[in-house]
This record gives structure tokens, sequence and C-alpha cells, in this order.
DNA sequence: CGGACCTAACGCATTACCTCA
DNA sequence: CATGAGGTAATGCGTTAGGTC
């Protein structure tokens, strides 16, 4: 896991070329920055008091409507959902705080899936253990909202949040998963697209360029041409500035032509003629299907 | 202290299932 | 009703990192 998304955003390195500066985007503004929304913090707040103290699925799950509930629907859907590792616990406190408590609770569940039973993975039980449960839609909204504050989570968090949602924390687990890499495909998405901007800008530029050095090489070949007729455009670098002006070849150069404003800048970086900043637009896959 | 081994978590590619047009 | 496409939950595997011996 190289490049992690620190909390909240994504980045991606994207070398264009040898001779290129290595585009190194720092995207993601996909996730809301801030606790700016009330109900997204009201969310995150629940989910903290909650599983400090040990909580109540039931209690917790309040207005939730469930729509199939492992420890209901999965006894009734038999063979439901099958997670081999969610069965694996990670007692052993590495990475980030871990603690036992995810598990535990998992354990404590009513568990009437062969989920529990086919501890090693492998793909479990053959065929009926992939059954798939779609979400219900507060299930997803609240997924959301916590993806939003945390595109990762810690046990804790994953058994708060599943115990808040009666799911396993595999399942929520498996959630963060897909989300991030759906972000990351979407925000790739984005990238592709503003680079091929970067190339058709580059592109222009390298045509009106060529097209210029054609000019000035015509007038090169023709210098008598040049006592009386104005080239379309010469340029003027400024030794000190290093800035080019577009001037008529007749005058002569020492800044007299170049204005203040220097008139054309040409921009160091090839980057720079690119209308900048690009504008993540925050994606909602939630609401891709409604 | 460094290396081998174990374990858990994550990313990624893929599969399998579900829904909808 | 059948079917194909798209979305997404779930799976499998490889990698990484922390812990232990």
């Amino acid at each position: 896991m190289g490049e992690k998304d620190d909390g909240l955003g994504l980045s991606l390195s994207l070398a264009c070329g040898q001779n290129q500066p290595s585009l190194k985007l720092n995207l993601m503004t996909l996730a809301s920055p801030s606790m700016q929304n009330l109900q997204q913090r009201n969310i995150w707040n629940e989910l903290f008091q909650s599983s400090d103290r040990k909580l109540d699925t039931r209690s917790v799950l309040g207005g939730i409507d469930v729509n199939l509930a492992p420890a209901t629907a999965e006894c009734e859907e038999e063979g439901g959902v099958s997670s081999p590792n969610s069965t694996v616990s990670s007692l052993s406190g590495k990475r980030n705080e871990r603690d036992p408590v995810g598990d535990e609770i998992e354990a404590e569940r009513p568990s009437c899936s062969p989920s529990s039973d086919d501890e090693d993975g492998g793909g479990g039980g053959d065929d009926a253990s992939r059954k798939k449960l779609r979400l219900s839609k507060e299930q997803s909204l609240v997924l959301e909202e916590t993806f939003k504050e945390h595109s990762t989570l810690n046990p804790k968090q994953k058994s708060a949040l599943a115990m808040k949602l009666n799911l396993r924390p595999r399942q929520v687990e498996v959630w963060f998963q897909n989300r991030r890499a759906r972000t990351k495909s979407k925000q790739t998405e984005v990238d592709c697209e503003y680079l091929k901007r970067c190339c058709d800008n580059l592109t222009e530029e390298n045509r009106r360029l060529q097209k210029e050095v054609q000019e000035l090489r015509a007038l090169k070949l023709s210098p008598q041409l040049n006592m009386h007729i104005n080239p379309p455009t010469t340029l003027t670098m400024c030794p000190s500035c290093e800035r080019v002006s577009s001037s008529s070849a007749a005058s002569t150069p020492k800044h007299r032509n170049l204005s203040p404003s220097h008139q054309r800048p040409v921009p160091t970086s090839p980057w720079a003629a690119l209308p900048l900043p690009i504008t993540h637009r925050p994606f909602n896959a939630s609401a891709s299907r409604s």
C-alpha cells in the first residue's frame, strides 16, 4: 500500500512521459472536507458513543429499515452471504489501534448463516454461499455518509457501523473497499479527462508555435521584405525576465515595444496554459441508480 | 540487531448475482 | 418472458506492515 489516501484525499501521480513533469494531482474533494453536514456528524457521533458503550443493536438500529438484517434475513434466506474472513478475528491489535470489539460483537450476534461455518477462505460453500444481499437505501445512505467522513475504518468503527446497520463487519469492510475502488476509478476518469485536455492544449500550442517558427523562417529568408512588409508577428524576448512579447519586426527591440505587461508571456510550464484548477465534482455513487 | 515466520488489513482484479430497460 | 447491460456485493490473491521468536 504505497500511497495511502490520508483520510479524505486521494492522490494520483501521473508521469506524462519522460520529459514531462510528473503531475501529482492532489485530488479528491469527493469526500466532504469538513464536518459540514450535521447529519454526518450526528451519524458519526452516534456511532462512537454507541460503540463505546456496548450498544444494543436493536435500539441503535432505530428507524433504519433493515431490509435483510443478517440476524433474520439470512436465516430465512438460507445460505446467506458467505464471508470467509468475517470470522477471522483481528484480535492482535495491529496497525491502527485495533481492538477486538468488532469480532466479539460479531461472535455475539445471532449467526444462523453459513458464513459462520466456513472460516477458511476458498470461496466457502460453493454456490449457495454467494447469495447477494442488496443493501437497503438507509444502509447505503449511512455507509455513504460515513464514507464521506472517513474513507477507511478502524475495527472499532467498522463494528460500530456494522452494529448500527445490522450488518456483519465483513460486509461493512467490503462495502468500504468497493466504495474506495469506485471512488478511485471515478477519479481516474476525471484525471484522464483532464490529461486529455492537457494534451489538446499542448497540441494546439505546438501548432501555433510551429506556425510562428515558419513565419520567422520566412522572414529570415527574405530580409528585403522586411523593409516593406510587416510580418504578422515576431517574438522578442526580454533578457531580464525571459518573457516574450509579440511585436512588429520593423520596430527595434530594446524593450521599446515591450509593454509593461509584456503582452504575451510564454508560460514556462506547459501546464500553466491549462485552465486550472480542475474541478473535481463529487459524485454520488448511490445516486447512480435511484 | 536482523531475519524468518505469522497474521491482519488493504488494494485490485474478477466473479457472481441482481435489477432494469 | 427472455435477454443483455450495468451496478455492486462478494471472493481470491498478492502485497504490506506490525508483532513475535
